[in-house]
DNA sequence: CTAATAGTGTCTATTAGACAGTATGTT
DNA sequence: AACATACTGTCTAATAGACACTATTAG
């Protein structure tokens, strides 16, 4: 027994515990819009995610999620804000931590335990052009009862992956992840995929997170097409108009130049302040 | 740059990356009843967590979240589950990850980033003894517009730490925690404190994990009042009685004894089943 | 009888869902 | 004029909140 906390810390040697390396990976998150031929109609919103494509082995020529070594000396927090400023230029961005993930045989080179997180971004905002081995892939997904299937497209590639999900026992609504096809992205990194939008489509409906994915000033048709898309469904404008109300404010300007009756341009208000 | 992923991880050197150790803290949450002097009344529900006192540096007597560091060949999940089984004996518990801390000062000893989990039990199920340097403390806090109180009790001590709440950036109704005042509890614990409640806080409402902290069989009124001790509110019964009808069933029994009308039993029945 | 909780009926207020209608730009 | 979206009015359904009332036991 040692007699003060000194003495212990002098005595302690770090390598008597089980050591291992960290790594932070990033779901960064934005909205796509596609345009339609028929000059009348609206674009076509997407969520995107941007993925890089590995040129090294383990997983070399598949796509993953940016991410890369927690630094000794560096916060956990800090590593995917350093990750993100790297693949992006973007700073202060909205970022969430998602979930550890931790299986002993998850990366094949040795013990690595990962840290994901979710940023939210208006890509439109970016600057810098990415490297030449990131991409934005579009994503579409199919749900049943037990299982949904993801595909996500960057206008040359398509990659695939099912995702199985299985009820919390004893709860109901909140389900548990696995991966039940995956040849095209590394890692797990599908349920990182999964648990964002998840966290996401929660979130929308009690915070106003949305807003870090949308352009200073939007029409509300363009919002509502984006909370459509995350909440993968309809909404009738009324409803949905009554619901963000407070949430915005008219801007004076206006959206001309659509086929159609121009629309007014609003800007976020944070109803709090 | 090599030719195949064999060739490239046998030149593969785990000492080329930073390493650290990480451990799992548990808060494991459950329910106290606190009998009252007038036979006549029901017991006073209050919420506790189990602690251990720390009998090493660094923090030396403090009461700490049951830990302890991940094993190299132990996946990050089983490790919650090995300190739970360690400190009640427990199998089969609910058990969900709340949030990974790295901070690099978190620990004065070495680097060390902890995942934490929240465990809900029944503590009345427990049948061995708790290890004498292990308690459960009763929680109560005062929450005003920017701080929360809190304060822990086991019957002997209280310990006391403050957190202060600050509203996310362009979120509403969720908060970031920071530790304002603690003496009493090692680490960064407050916060995993707070998280869990918060966490427990939200799903109560939308899914059925509160059962875990059920008995088999208890009474609509008993039921109640865990609830309103978790949202920290009080509900009006025929508003209660509706939101958790297709919860429960009725059992055969009644809970006589107390000194009014005897009261029903129910017990959970999964309503998606 | 009384204190205390158990349990229910019902009215009201609020919110969500549905539908239909009017408005106004572009081509 | 026709199309497509912008935007609003209003009815209905569902849910949440409030209060009052009856029921039943131990002591």
């Amino acid at each position: 027994m040692f007699k003060s906390e000194e003495e212990y810390l002098k005595a302690y040697n770090p390598e008597d515990f089980d050591r291992l390396s960290m790594t932070a990976d990033i779901l960064i998150l934005s909205i796509s819009d596609e345009v339609v031929s028929n000059y009348r109609k609206s674009s076509n919103k997407k969520m995107s995610v941007l993925l890089v494509k590995r040129d090294d082995y383990p997983f070399k020529n598949k796509w993953c999620l940016p991410g890369g070594f927690l630094d000794i000396n560096e916060d956990l927090e800090e590593c995917p804000k350093r990750i993100l400023q790297r693949e992006t230029n973007l700073k202060d961005i909205y970022l969430e931590q998602l979930y550890t993930f931790g299986g002993v045989k998850r990366d094949p080179r040795m013990r690595v335990v990962s840290t994901s997180y979710m940023a939210l971004i208006d890509k439109n905002k970016l600057k810098y052009k990415l490297s030449n081995n990131a991409s934005w892939f579009n994503i579409e997904y199919f749900e049943d009862k037990n299982t949904i299937d993801f595909y996500l497209d960057n206008g040359q590639e398509t990659l695939k992956f099912t995702i199985k999900k299985k009820l919390y026992e004893q709860t109901t609504d909140r389900y548990k992840f696995e991966i039940l096809k995956n040849e095209d992205l590394a890692f797990d990194h599908p349920l990182v995929i999964i648990s964002g939008i998840e966290r996401l489509k929660n979130k929308i409906s009690y915070t106003d997170i949305v807003f870090n994915m949308m352009p200073e000033e939007f029409t509300l048709g363009d919002l509502q097409r984006v909370y459509e898309v995350i909440l993968n469904k309809k909404l009738l404008d009324p409803a949905f108009r009554r619901i963000i109300a407070d949430k915005v404010e008219k801007t004076t300007h206006v959206q001309t130049g659509a086929g159609h009756r121009p629309s007014a341009l609003f800007k976020y208000k944070n109803p709090k302040r």
